[in-house]
DNA sequence: ATAAACCTTACTGTAGGTGTAAGGTCAAGT
DNA sequence: ACTTGACCTTACACCTACAGTAAGGTTTAT
């Protein structure tokens, strides 16, 4: 198949798709005669994994891994574990630094009920400390 | 003072200064006789200003437009009170997004038990929908 | 005198793509 | 036969918000 065909059984744009050639997180695809690049249905399937790892938010380096892994059939699932964890850490404390954010920002918009710009308490917050 | 005395006191590195001069978020500043960057104390504030709307993760864009609100003695807070408004409600949505993705990381950190590679419920899940 | 600490510009790299230009190919319709 | 439109190709620029590095000039302290 087609660049675009896999484009639309994987959800993940052309330009995507050649994005991720490029720097090595897919193979170099096969061309046909004409130079267009030739898929099956094992890079639908690569695809989408990495489409779901991304949506997890997972590093393109740290997909690479997974499927190095992958491909070991000798290694254990510990290092993918590992992985997944180490995501999920990240994610939370994303959360953290976002709800403290959040708090801030609440407390700067509600500061301000006046309507002069020079008397305007949120600026003068932000200009604060 | 010069640029890395402005640094200290604003807690802003000198290549960032720099840097907010080169895209008009501060205005050039003036030199003195051998070159080097001069600074007074307006710069102090509004570097801290800038600052402090970066810890909130104010775009450099709404930052500029923040900044040629406060200039404007005849504009209202409500153009203030709108973006810290819109950027609370993106920090909102970016939380809600990271719940849902923590959840799933969550499921996902949870689903496999298993040590063998080519059984990791992990991975499967990944490849699956 | 010299070394450390500071200043300058200019260019490159970061992550994960998206946008755009300029062109080649292919199938269908007229 | 010709054209139109949909598809394919590469290559380069752009996005955010800086950080790193090179190569060089200046100032300050010892």
């Amino acid at each position: 198949m087609k660049i675009n065909q896999l484009s639309k059984l994987t959800k993940v744009i052309s330009k995507t798709i050649r994005y991720y050639e490029d720097i090595g997180l897919l193979p170099k695809a096969a061309r046909n005669s004409n130079g267009y690049r030739e898929y099956g249905s094992g890079d639908v399937e690569r695809l989408i994994f990495i489409r779901r790892c991304r949506e997890l938010q997972i590093p393109i380096d740290q997909i690479k891994q997974l499927i190095q892994v992958q491909a070991d059939k000798t290694s254990s699932c510990s290092e993918v574990d590992l992985l997944i964890e180490q995501q999920l850490e990240k994610v939370r404390n994303t959360i953290r630094e976002m709800l403290l954010l959040e708090t801030s920002l609440h407390a700067l918009a509600t500061s301000c009920s006046n309507d002069i710009i020079s008397e305007c308490a949120i600026l003068k917050n932000l200009k604060g400390q």
